[in-house]
DNA sequence: AAATTCTTTGTAATCGATTACAGTAATTTC
DNA sequence: GAAATTACTGTAATCGATTACAAAGAATTT
């Protein structure tokens, strides 16, 4: 591997000369950046970016902290993060914390020993109420979660509003009694939770608290849940779920309970997965912007990295409902 | 940020002591090494990695390329990439190529520039060709397609065993006119159709070449392409597809010629995604072991950054038949 | 023609670690 | 008790870039 060093020799200037034509600094003559220039095209020289990162103290490099990639949500968004990052001349470093605080900090405290430019962020609930006191030293934007108070860049679905579509859908499809499962670990959950209920209460519709569900987002979670609400003495008509894992575990117990969809019980969740469209009946779904998300966060990022001191900022992005046949009644119901 | 210099300073020693105390070197008084610590520790101390990078030669970030992380495959080898790697102090650097060449050649050049340890790397047909010219500065491991010259590393399934393996599966249904559908971009897609007719060989079944298909590996060419099959005079009495994106493509096909699986058409592929299983009827697949596949990947990049002269090696593992409602006939065929 | 400014280039410091080498003090050997 | 060895620590070079500063020459102004 050659050096600037050699270049500098090979084209009889000194390093400062071969580093301005690279950098395109102006003052450097026609004739001696065409010879630097050769130099360069001749030993093939490409610039050692640890270097160059030491010397100017910062890193193309940004940090993507997720809790498992293989949840399709945030697979999808790590796929745009990419994209975007790599447009602008940045590369993803990706880790997974299982949703494990201890594992959050760690990668954090990594991020910084990697002196990454920054880092895109979904964290929980536990390590965002203590965000503040981290004191990072790069800046972060979350996504999925974020804090109350405003003082953390994020771009997040606005989940009040996304709740409410989806709750409003099952009750225009005749639906009354809604039973509704939401995951613990974050804001998100709640966040939808709050949509869900003004849908029902504008609705004129009472919530039965037996009804409502805070789990551990798992499949697992959501196939024991879902079987639990279908035992009640009046089980619901309808299963409103918060995330796809927890749609795909009331799939499996409604299939189990060989009850027919939509007929017999309803089913609508978050995120537009591969399988959502693929069983049978489809799942009306609420899709996330997750190309957007990705997008959004990273040009966040960015943004901030050229300037440190512009104010925080929250990107409120929209979904979309995606009606398909685990909620459309034929008929509407009485 | 403190750095190495502060702490010797605070710690009234000089910065190769301090550094000696840091990599655990012997001869430095037991005093000297307390004294050292307890300033690291006052200051919280971290040592820059950028810093240690350059002047050590060579970092801690592997580099992994894959076509797109979105395909289920790539998703759950990632995850297991990630977790090895972190295990014994390394970072991942992620790349999506998706299948172009020219990215490919980009990301490597990039993962040079980076001076990565090492690379894992999903190549295409193209690249593999030329892979030889490319003197890469890094070792590197391929996943799931290999040279067949010996002289890289890699880590693969038993394609041929596992095509063997699923069409035996079918034969063994009673199914006997089975159409297949093969990726044509990768090795892969060659050596699963060897394993498909040796099987077919083996039981006295006669190819006939219009059952035979090489596609894009995409949803979309595996939904056209089931169609044309079942277009033919006599069409397949089963679907063989050698990647969960065909086999989406082809039950989106079955579904819309409204065919009864197993009874009327069978239909097998492989890996194991979330929703093979959660579909009606389930789809028998020939599952990847893609932990055992990233953990083994990784742990050769790493063997051989460790030793750069040890001789090359190919990790061959076997796939796992999962076998589901999709393929299973009640009553053998006559 | 002297003073001023602008252009072009090089020298050397710097980023933050690691480590070869040297030097001093302590210990062991004969 | 002198020589040899070992233990400990510091000085300074090094990795490969960037950049402040200086300096020399050319161009412009007065």
């Amino acid at each position: 591997m050659s050096s600037i060093k050699d270049v500098a020799k090979a084209a009889n200037v000194s390093t400062a000369t071969v580093s301005r034509v690279l950098a395109n600094h102006p003052h450097v003559r026609q004739e001696v950046r065409e010879r630097v220039l050769a130099a360069v095209a001749q030993l093939e020289y490409r610039p050692n970016l640890i270097a160059r990162n030491l010397r100017s103290q910062q890193s193309n490099t940004l940090g993507l902290i997720v809790s498992d990639i293989r949840n399709p949500f945030f697979t999808a968004v790590s796929r745009a993060v990419e994209d975007t990052a790599y447009a602008h001349g940045y590369n993803v470093l990706l880790c997974n914390t299982d949703e494990n605080p201890e594992k959050e900090l760690l990668y954090l405290q990594l991020m910084g020993d990697e002196q990454v430019a920054g880092v895109i962020f979904s964290p929980t609930l536990q390590t965002l109420n203590r965000f503040h006191e981290l004191n990072l030293s790069f800046p972060t934007v979350l996504i999925d979660r974020s804090l109350r108070s405003g003082d953390v860049d994020a771009v997040l679905l606005d989940n009040v509003s996304a709740g409410y579509t989806l709750a409003q859908h099952l009750i225009n499809q005749g639906y009354r009694r809604i039973g509704a499962i939401f995951g613990e670990a974050s804001t998100t959950g709640r966040e939808r939770q709050r949509g869900f209920e003004d849908a029902l209460r504008d609705a004129g519709i009472s919530m039965q608290p037996e009804y409502l569900r805070f789990v551990r987002p798992r499949s697992e979670a959501g196939h024991s849940t879902t079987l639990d609400l279908l035992r009640l003495p009046q089980p619901p008509e309808a299963i409103f779920t918060s995330n796809s894992l927890l749609t795909a575990g009331a799939l499996q117990a409604i299939r189990e309970r060989r009850l027919q969809m939509p007929e017999q019980i309803g089913l609508v969740g978050f995120d537009d997965t591969a399988w959502a469209s693929l069983v049978q009946p489809a799942i009306t779904v609420l899709a996330q912007p997750t190309d957007e998300i990705g997008r959004s966060a990273t040009e966040l990022v960015l943004q901030r990295v050229a300037d440190p001191q512009r104010p925080t900022r929250k990107i409120i992005l929209q979904g979309e409902l995606i009606v398909r046949e685990s909620s459309v009644e034929q008929r509407v119901r009485a």
